[in-house]
DNA sequence: TTAATAAAAGACTAAAAGGTCTTTTATTAT
DNA sequence: ATAATAAAAGACCTTTTAGTCTTTTATTAA
């Protein structure tokens, strides 16, 4: 579904809000081990999402990586838009540049509920959501 | 949602059967045409299909693509799955490999219907009845 | 029987995605 | 102060996806 920069930006801030609510700011060979991410290139790709602002970072011994609490709550949706774009939740199935209800492909009215399903998921998940669920 | 190659892929197979359905047997020029693709790219694309089984072709004047009629009854996902693999309708969402109603990964819960939705569609829907379909 | 036509084969190129590594900068505990 | 630590910056490489083009083979209508 998503590609490899994504599955690797969620899974790893996921990982870094689970431990933040522990209060620990993990290091990007943590992370990389934790989340079985390619740690080179975990470190790219968490900085990018640091620089973008979606999260923090501390330099130096006993550093890491942390959000603001009051950001964790961040919807899937926004990171996913910033690794891979937003094409899945408003794109054609078919490819087409033009499809809606009024010009729909022949796929249209059996995938778009499937492509909102999608999302109202990333819409209403967040980072803190998943990273706090006991796998409701 | 899917690569280029299958969504080329897709509409050319529905644009040949909606063709065929007239009695007539699109070339290559025209299908790449009518579904706005790389024409070379199309052909390499609808060769590999035929070489594959899925449709037959005819060399030649007045030759062109056409399917077998009781083999237009191909299910989506036959064709998604020999262009791009079937990962979308069984993978995990966040990407681990091991993920199910035992083991779940944070997102499994809300996930999974989606992809099975997904999985729902291809597997019902076939190039056929897309061809054939007035805009259902 | 051959000229025109159209798909098949396959080599090649370009761009994007995925991944690696070295050097630099900032931080902090000693 | 300074040594150890850890993120930042950015160059580089590899693989996959996307796309192009030339040559060959098969077919058929004139």
């Amino acid at each position: 579904m998503f590609n490899k920069e994504t599955e690797y930006a969620l899974r790893g801030l996921v990982y870094v809000q689970s431990q933040n609510l522990k209060g620990r700011r993990p290091g990007i060979a943590e992370i990389a081990r934790e989340i079985e991410a390619p740690p080179f290139y975990a470190a790219k790709i968490l900085q990018r999402l640091v620089k973008q602002g979606f999260l923090n970072s501390q330099k130096g011994k006993g550093g890491g990586f942390y959000f603001d609490q009051n950001k964790a709550d961040l919807p899937l949706k926004d990171l996913i838009s910033a690794t891979e774009g937003s094409h899945l939740f408003y794109g054609c199935g078919f490819g087409l540049k033009q499809c809606d209800e009024n010009n729909p492909c022949p796929l249209h009215h059996k995938y778009a509920p499937i492509r909102d399903g999608l999302l109202k998921l990333v819409t209403e998940e967040t980072i803190h959501s998943l990273a706090s669920n006991p796998v409701k």
